[in-house]
DNA sequence: AACGCCGCCTGATCGC
DNA sequence: TGCGATCAGGCGGCGT
């Protein structure tokens, strides 16, 4: 499930691989996948405009395109839901299973935004980013600015985590590592955590999602060359090296095993209709 | 107005 | 063996 440093890492690499490219036409477009911009939007904003590069903010992806006047530069908005993948093929492939969207870009290229469930977006409306809380990794997200947004807060921590106008980009994975690397359990009333626990939390939430990305980064991606030479960046396909990912999490989709801390079985709870992992031993 | 809950989706897994 | 029920979950939208 992609969480802030599994887009951090698909940014990174769409900016590798996709600035300079233009789009020649809209191959394929799954209309759900695009609200509320339509296809025919898409179409007269997309085609002949430029990629000039890829960003993150939370969970979402900023694409930064430019066209001719007068259109100019805009932007275009991704989130991969729960099984979003976007990557560049070779044109004359078949289009995956799934595809919400595939662009024909030059060059015998084509940008693919895959999406097994449907969760995912791709769009042009970014309403959606002015809703969300500070970057996690920012100077924005610190003990005084959680303690003020979290006072009259009654709801569990593991649950206001959640909350994408709270913090921006830690999802169900990350919120339950955090908590267990803060010694904090999931339950505590949000209002209820002190000064020393809320900078305990910003330091674990900095400190899970800092881990993820280093180890995300240097996961060898597939890849293949295209016609002119060009590499070709294949994100998120099953390959060898994609696997291990389980390893690291100290918690997380670990009930019954032990506690890698003190060796109590790791308890699973539901919040919120979400699971939640946690050693009741290490986290008061 | 904060908060709970449903609907959107498909594929993996489970029980009969 | 086969098939229906259940679960997973980010997030928008709706009801209280």
């Amino acid at each position: 499930m992609p969480e802030l440093p599994e887009v951090e890492i698909l940014a990174r690499h769409l900016n590798q691989v996709l600035p300079g490219r233009t789009i020649a036409a809209v191959e394929f477009a799954r209309e759900r996948s695009l609200r509320p911009t339509t296809r025919r939007d898409l179409e007269t904003h997309l085609v002949a405009a430029q990629f000039k590069g890829v960003t993150r903010r939370g969970k979402y992806l900023l694409f930064d395109l430019e066209a001719s006047q007068p259109r100019g530069e805009f932007q275009a908005v991704g989130h991969l839901g729960m099984t979003g993948r976007m990557y560049l093929q070779p044109a004359r492939d078949p289009l995956p299973k799934h595809t919400a969207l595939a662009l024909r870009l030059n060059e015998g290229c084509r940008f693919v935004f895959a999406d097994t469930r449907y969760f995912g977006r791709f769009t042009l409306d970014g309403s959606a980013i002015q809703a969300l809380g500070p970057e996690p990794l920012g100077d924005g997200f610190c003990p005084e600015y959680l303690k003020a947004a979290l006072r009259r807060s009654t709801q569990a921590i593991k649950i206001r985590l959640l909350d994408q106008s709270l913090v921006a980009g830690v999802g169900n994975i990350y919120a339950s590592e955090a908590l267990f690397l803060a010694r904090i359990s999931p339950r505590t009333s949000a209002r209820r955590l002190n000064a020393a626990r809320l900078k305990s939390l910003v330091r674990a939430v900095r400190e899970v999602l800092r881990r993820a990305i280093q180890l995300g980064s240097t996961i060898p991606l597939a890849w293949d060359r295209d016609r002119n030479g060009d590499r070709l960046f294949y994100y998120g396909r099953e390959t060898e090296a994609d696997s291990p990912a389980a390893e690291r999490f100290k918690v997380y989709d670990r009930a019954g095993e032990p506690c890698r801390r003190c060796g109590h079985a790791i308890r699973r709870i539901v919040q919120a209709a979400r699971s939640t992992y946690y050693c009741s031993h290490c986290q008061k």
